[in-house]
Formats: C-alpha cells, structure tokens, sequence
DNA sequence: AATGAATGAGAGTTCATTCAT
DNA sequence: TATGAATGAACTCTCATTCAT
C-alpha cells in the first residue's frame, strides 16, 4: 500500500527498530493482537511512543513484519533440519521435529500467526503457502523417484501441513495436563512417532505399509 | 463464571434472545470478534442496545454461546451423516464429505471458531476436543475390530483433525482463484478424494494399503 | 457524505444536544477550529466525551452546524431590519445596521465564520452567497424601479457584502484602541454615516449623487 | 518576542533559508497552517528537520516571514502599477488591476493571509492597515485637490480594501464554474468594469456621477 | 552548518457497559 | 420487557521541538 518507512540510517537507528521489533512479537505473543497496544509495546522496548511511528506505519504493519519473520526462521529451522536427510521419509522426520521443537521453543509462532487471518487479509494464507510448497517439492521429487506412493504432492502437502498444525497445537502448545493459555511443554515422543507412523504409513508406496 | 442469565420467561423474550443470537454470529463472521460491537449487533437485530444486556453477560458471553451452538450444529451434521454407514472407512467418508459440506455452508464456522482462541481461553480447545472424541472411538472400535491398522486412536483422530481443518480451509474457505476474505467454493471432488485416500492409506490394516 | 446523526427521540437528548451546540460555538469563538478540543467542549457543555459522538459525527461535523446557525441567525436579522423600510436606500441602512449590531453582540460570527474557509471547503463561500442573494434581489429590483443608478446587482452586491465585511472587522472587531483578540466595540455613529455615503453614492440614480 | 534569529553568515545558509522560506509559502498555501507540517516544510525545502530551526524559532515565526513577505510583494505591485497614473481614477484602476492580477498569480496570498487572523494575532490586521494606508494617502491628496468628492479618506480606504478583497475571493479565487479549493481564474473583464464603476461613482467629485 | 533520532503531550474517536425511564 | 442516553477509559496516531553527533 504505502511505502515502507526508509530504513534507519544510523546504527543507533537500526538498534532502536530491532528492539521494537523484538518486543512487538513478544507483547503480541501475550497479549494478542488486539490487546497489545503501542504503549505497551514502546514501553517494553524502552522507547517512546512516537519512536514506534518513526519505524513503522501502524499496529498492523508491525505485525506483518513479525509474520514474515517468524515465518522466514520456521522455514529456515525445517530446511535446515531435513536438508541433511537422505530419503524422503527420513527428510519428513526430520523437517517434522525440527518444526515441533521450533514450536516449543518459540510458542509465539502460534499465538501471532494463527490471528494473522483476522488482522491482515491474507496473511496467514501466505504463511501456510509457503510452508506448503517446501513439503510440495520434496514430495513431487520423491513420488517421480518411487520413494513414496501415487498420491496427489499438493493435497498430500496440505495434509502435512494440517498434521503438524494440530499436533503442535495439541501437544505442544496446549500439553497434556496445562491451563490454557499456560506454557509449553515438548512433543512427548511417542507422541511424535505415531503421528510419524500416521504419515509415512499415508506416503508409503504402494504394497509396503507396516 | 457468573450465572447464566435466567432463560426469558415469555415467547417474546425468547425470540428476541434467538434473534440476538442469530445476529451475533453473522457479525462476528463478517466482522470478527473486535470489530463486530454491541450496536451493531442489536441493529442487526432490531432491538436497543440495552436489550443485549437482558440475554448476555457481555460481548465474550454470546461469543461462547455462538461457538458452543455452532459445535453442537457442526457434530449432529457429521454424527447424523456417518452414522448410516456399516464400516469405519465409508463413517470417514461420510463424516468428511459431511463436514466439508457445513463449512461451505457455514463459512462462520472457520471465521469465529478460529478466533475462540484469542477471544475465550479454552474455547477452541473444547470445539476441537469434542470434535476429536467422536474420531477416537470410532478409531479405537474399528482398531479392536481390526478393520483399520495398528495405529493409536487418539493421535490418528487428532491426525484427521487437522487434515479436515486445513483442507476445509484451504479448498472451502480460499477456494482456488479467490480473493482472501471472498465467498467459499466447494470442495472440488477429486480434492476430496485425494484427501479421502491420504487417510485411508494411513488407517488401512496392514498390507492393505493400494 | 454520511448520514446526519439521528435526532434525539428524548426531550433530554434534546437539550443535550442543544447544550453541545452552544457550547461548541463559544468554544470555536474563542479558541478557534483548531485549538477547540472536543474535551473543551463537552466540558463546557458539562458531558462526557463519548456523548458528543451522540449527536454529531465528527469535530468538523458540529463546525458546520455552527456555521449555518450563525447564517440562519444574521441573515433574519439583516432581513427583518430591512423589511420595514419603504426604499432601497433605507433599507440598505437598516440591513446594514442589523448587520453591524448583530456582529457586535455575536463576534463569533467572524471568528468563526471566518475560518471555515480552512476547515470545510465551500462552506465560506455558501455563507457569502447566501447573504449576498438577499442584497442581489434587492438591488435588482430597486434597478428596474429606477431607484437605483445603473450597476450589475451581483457585482454590486458583492461590494456591498465586502464594504460591510471588512467596516465590521474593522470598527466592531478590531475596535479602535483595542487589543487584538480583545472584546469588540459598536460601530462609532460616523464611521457608520461615512460608510453609508460611500454607498449611497455608489448606488444613486444617475445625476444625483450629493 | 524573542531576538529574531541571526542572518545567516554564509551564502550557502542564506540560500538554505530562502529555500526553506520558498518551501513554507507553498506549504502554507496548499495545506493551510495547521495541516503544514515542519517534516512537510523541510521535505519541500530539501533539507533535514532539524535545519529548519537554525532559521526559524518556530513555526509560527516562519508563518509571520511569509506574510510579511507576501504584503511587502502585493504592496510593490500595486504602488508601481498606480504610481504612473496621472489622476486618482487612473491610479485606483491601476492598483486594483494589479492586485486581481497579483491575486490570480499567487492564490497563496488569500490563502495564507486570511489564516492569519487565527495563527498570529494582530498580523491580518496589520497587513490590511498596510494597504489601507497606501489607499488612504492616496485619497487626502485626492479630495484636497478636488480630484474626488468629499468623502472621509479612511472610511473610503477600508471600504475599497474590502471590495478589493471580496471581488478577488468571489471571481478570482473561487472562480465562477470552479469546485471549492480548485484552481483560480482571471478576473472577467466585465466584472472589473463594473466594480471600478461601482467605485468610481462612489468616489466622484458632487454632481459628476454618470 | 546540518541532520536524523527521539520525545511525550495531546489530538479525535470508539465502545462495552450502566442506568433511568 | 425494552430502550435510548450517557459515560470515560482506552485506543491509535501526529507533530513541534530538542539534542547528540
């Protein structure tokens, strides 16, 4: 829509925008879009109140920027991890834990991306695609390969997609014996290699689930 | 909390709490949560502002009342639908195409459920459990019965779950070549059953999968 | 643009909104447009802040209404001054007398008036207009009944409008000794006698001017 | 008030300052003072913001610069324009034209003078008195010479000043087809006519209108 | 001479909720 | 049962001005 705000020009500059950065996602973690205010989060950053506009547009702006971010290190932490991976099953593991660690570790990727549907049209949308279309490659790859069986590679990457959504959800986020809105607990292991079982008995090729 | 306010006493009241309630669910769905406020529920429902105080606590107060009732709506349709069915792989069948069905008709589902979490601590939780008991013992019947494979029934109805929730989204709710915030499509037949075979290579017994 | 504010169905709305709008034109007159705060006047009209939002739509919105009132009010009293007299000539003096007598008692008429050039475009230019409509009809008839000399009404009426404008910031507002912003003064009778000669001899018959 | 702030000591500041000064007035003309912003004046100027205060203490100071400016320019035009005329009609004729003319060319002159009643007190009134008083020195001399008739010199200066500057406002600034806040025209031939008719009659020697 | 960063008071406006009728 | 009026705290955002560099 507008043009971004020019970026800072002096170290001072980009060290105050950082912090600000770093404490919206924190404030919208807790608090939630709509109850995080630009006090709360100025304040949280040690700044004052204008400060925030000499770095962003609006309340919406910052958070698009904390959407792009979170999105940009889950992605990286799942490429990373599955990178190493020699077949697809094994990269699928490996993507799969990095992203409930990730999750555990940083619950605001929940707690700010799921709100991005009622905050800024289309963001969540875009999230999710681009996570999508890692799992789409690889799985159209290991299809033409023979590594898994004769299922469609998008609906298939949706269904990850949904698998790990809820999984994260109920089992990290929400654990097992936690208040709502408590902290998070870590995918209990056995946990994780049902849901395993689940998918690679779904992508397994034909004749060859255990 | 605090005690339900006393269901009204004459015909009158009781039609006017149900027009509140009808009201507020289409405004939550087009507005969300934030932006839909009392005055523009009472218009939407032809009564005073303070009238909404006669039926509700406050504005979280409906809020839970729509999303328990959109549950309630969501669950009779899927039990109602798979019911009819003599094994557990066409009671997927029909649970699914049952619930695509609602979410097309009822977009308000997705747009105010998914927002409970923000809204109401809990709620969601509650929406997504009741909805996962259903799954669970079914799967643990047909598990016993051997019609689907080993596999533990509570991660694989959690599993089937997020795959509804994310397909509905993705092919329901954005459709394919749809602005963000448009109207739903429904969900292209062969989507479903890709889908539908996704799952059902996952619960077949094993050696069975095709 | 958008819709008027409802009217108020209560008799209390009634003098609420009365009290606001007098307020509002004290306010405007003394502070000006854009130091006027909507705190000023709801304190002055002894409300609370939201209850403006009641009755009008926007700070702008109140400015406008105060602007016409203070039309509506000059006007009748130009027009019933004028009305009793039997010639053009007379009636140029007792408009003229309404005018200055008015603007003596209400200052803020130019102090508001005046400034909506910058607050609501055309809103000066429909006030002008209006007044000088009534000066237009007048001299024109007076033209063709050959109490007049030969002159276009419009340009003449303008004149007349601008002679009365800038006599009344002059001599009323400004005063003689008097402090800028100070209170105003009445017209002195000779500045009154002089400037009516100017314009008696400006619209006298052709051959008559003493 | 406060000293004035030093004249700038290099050629490069003087230009800075007249670029800054240059800015304000076109600032000033197309927002009105209150929407001005100094970002907005030091963006036009080139220059960063905290430059702006090297020049000026405030920006109301600035806002004084330009209207001095902007009399001390309308004056000039008018002097030299009358100062070739040999009778007081001819000179009259001369200064107004060269006012509509100057009006037509530089709109800013309504358009940040007449805010000036409401920034800087006592600064509209001291920039008419300017002009009345070239005006009024004109009109002893005249009437003393029997140039005119006899009517007292400064009531005459404030009533031409007023015609002056509602025929500008009415033909020039608001044109005659021309939506509010729109582009100026020139002054209709016709329309000069008949308002220097309208004066000259008013200011004829006894016995001499025709 | 010049500048970008920082500030905080204050602006207009919204809205869930209460209350007198 | 029903209502319109009233409230005030809280919100997002702007801007003239100061200051360290």
């Amino acid at each position: 829509m507008t043009d971004p705000k020019p970026v800072p020009r002096t170290t001072k500059g980009t060290r105050t925008r950082g912090r600000l950065l770093a404490a919206a996602e924190q404030v919208f973690a807790d608090l939630g879009f709509h109850d995080a205010s630009i006090v709360k989060i100025t304040e949280a950053a040690g700044v004052g109140q204008g400060t925030f506009y000499l770095y962003f547009h609006s309340k919406i702006d910052v958070f698009d920027e904390v959407v792009e971010d979170l999105n940009r290190r889950v992605r990286h932490a799942m490429i990373e991890a599955s990178s190493r991976a020699t077949n697809r099953i094994d990269a699928e593991r490996a993507g799969f834990a990095a992203f409930f660690a990730f999750t555990a570790e940083h619950p605001a990727l929940y707690r700010i991306v799921r709100q991005a549907e009622f905050v800024s049209p289309g963001a969540l949308r875009k999230h999710y695609t681009r996570i999508v279309e890692g799992y789409m490659t690889g799985l159209a790859k290991a299809r033409a390969e023979g590594q898994i069986g004769d299922i469609d590679p998008e609906v298939a990457a949706w269904a990850l997609m949904g698998i790990g959504e809820i999984v994260g959800m109920r089992w990290v986020l929400w654990g097992d014996d936690v208040q709502p809105g408590g902290p998070t607990s870590t995918l209990p292991p056995d946990v994780f290699e049902q849901a395993m079982r689940f998918i690679e008995r779904a992508l397994a090729p034909e004749g060859e689930n255990r």
